[in-house]
DNA sequence: TGTTTTATATGATTTAGATCATACTTTTGT
DNA sequence: ACAAAAGTATGATCTAAATCATATAAAACA
């Protein structure tokens, strides 16, 4: 069993922000829980149970819409899930969370979750910066799905992709890249092709490197 | 000179949040600030001064990209501007914010507002709350924008301004609702024509009444 | 381990909507 | 009050990307 996939009160934005007069209430309500991949972690239109913690593997959050779907951001080690639900005066979940590959998460309930927000107002500080990163994010990803063609924003995902993975070779679906780059997966097929053609990308499967990061740049801010 | 267009020490979540104590020094350091239709309220790329409440008038806040831009929301009375700079580290909007008409405005600067955060815990609580409102509608829009036509988006568009203004008619451009559904003013100006032939709006110049909602409803969710 | 399901590859066809072009009309600045 | 600028109306043309169709490969499952 490793230790270090789980929490060790010291990793997560809940143990860092709280009094350590606060650590044990936490250790005690705090739970280890852990996804196949594929598995759902929670659904759009459930009722919010908490917050999620992620330790290991990656998960994508994603907004249904009929049988499509959008894929708004990836999450991996260190990233915080559910925590939208929180604030929302009806405590439904507008987005659903999957885990890509088998993750492990530390989950803390929603009520108790409140109460450490109330005890420890750095918390709530914290969780607003996340809000605003997030925002801010998901504002320059609007902007560029609807001012940039397939092939610019497909290149801005990549280089998202390649970051996210330190600069390493990655592992995707052309469903999901797909559905993060709002197209669909034939068009990200084609233009997986054309880029791998010129040399900016090495595709080898589902695996992708990212050769030249610099050419992959230019396209994506044409 | 209307008294009622201008901070009462009562209206604004700042006022709201802050303890009766504090109330003086927020009086001290707000100022009140007027801009003319189609001013800067504030420009992305510009330092953060501080934040806006608004009291009167109409204004869009958009992003932009290269020579074309995405509106992101339409704020009126009793709205928040430029809070989002207020966390980012950078401290630089990475949006802007322009009065669509004459406005007035209660203006507090960052650092007193900073204090007042510190100060008032529950109004840091209630700016993540802001956050994440925000942060759910953008979401919602931005799969809208991937996963309908432009008839969708255009009646999606519609409804939401049609409840902003009450019911009421509203008048806006087709150049903004076009930035703002992600399309050209061409293709507004060709669907607008289109839904008022079916009489489920009427259109006189730059005024637009919804005449049918529930219809218009139908094809927004199509 | 074979079978069903899900993802991928690739070409052909269609289409929504962007772009272009041009005339007209309304605002806005001076 | 008038010129310049910005927005609107409307048709013609073009194109990126969706959709359709079908074959193959890979993965899940039972």
């Amino acid at each position: 069993m490793k230790k270090s996939n789980n929490c060790d009160l010291r990793t997560c934005f809940l143990c860092q922000q709280s009094m350590a007069e606060w650590k044990p209430a936490i250790a005690e309500h705090r739970q280890h829980l852990s996804f196949k991949k594929n598995a759902s972690i929670f659904e759009a239109g459930t009722p919010v149970t908490g917050i999620f913690f992620l330790y290991s593997g990656r998960v994508k959050v994603h907004k249904p819409w009929g049988d499509k779907e959008l894929i708004l951001r990836f999450a991996q080690k260190g990233d915080v899930l559910g925590h939208r639900g929180l604030t929302s005066a009806e405590k439904i979940y507008s987005i659903s969370a999957t885990a890509m590959e088998d993750t492990t998460v530390c989950f803390v309930p929603l009520p108790f979750f409140a109460a450490s927000m109330k005890v420890n107002p750095a918390v709530s500080v914290k969780l607003m910066e996340f809000f605003a990163d997030e925002l801010q994010e998901i504002e320059r990803k609007m902007s560029s799905l609807v001012h940039q063609e397939v092939k610019g924003r497909l290149a801005d995902a990549l280089l998202h992709l390649h970051h996210l993975n330190h600069n390493q070779p990655f592992n995707i679906s052309r469903q999901d890249l797909a559905s993060y780059i709002g197209t669909t997966y034939e068009t990200v097929y084609r233009n997986l092709q054309e880029l791998s053609q010129d040399q900016l990308i090495e595709v080898d499967g589902k695996n992708i490197t990212v050769l030249q990061d610099k050419k992959l740049k230019n396209i994506a801010s044409a």
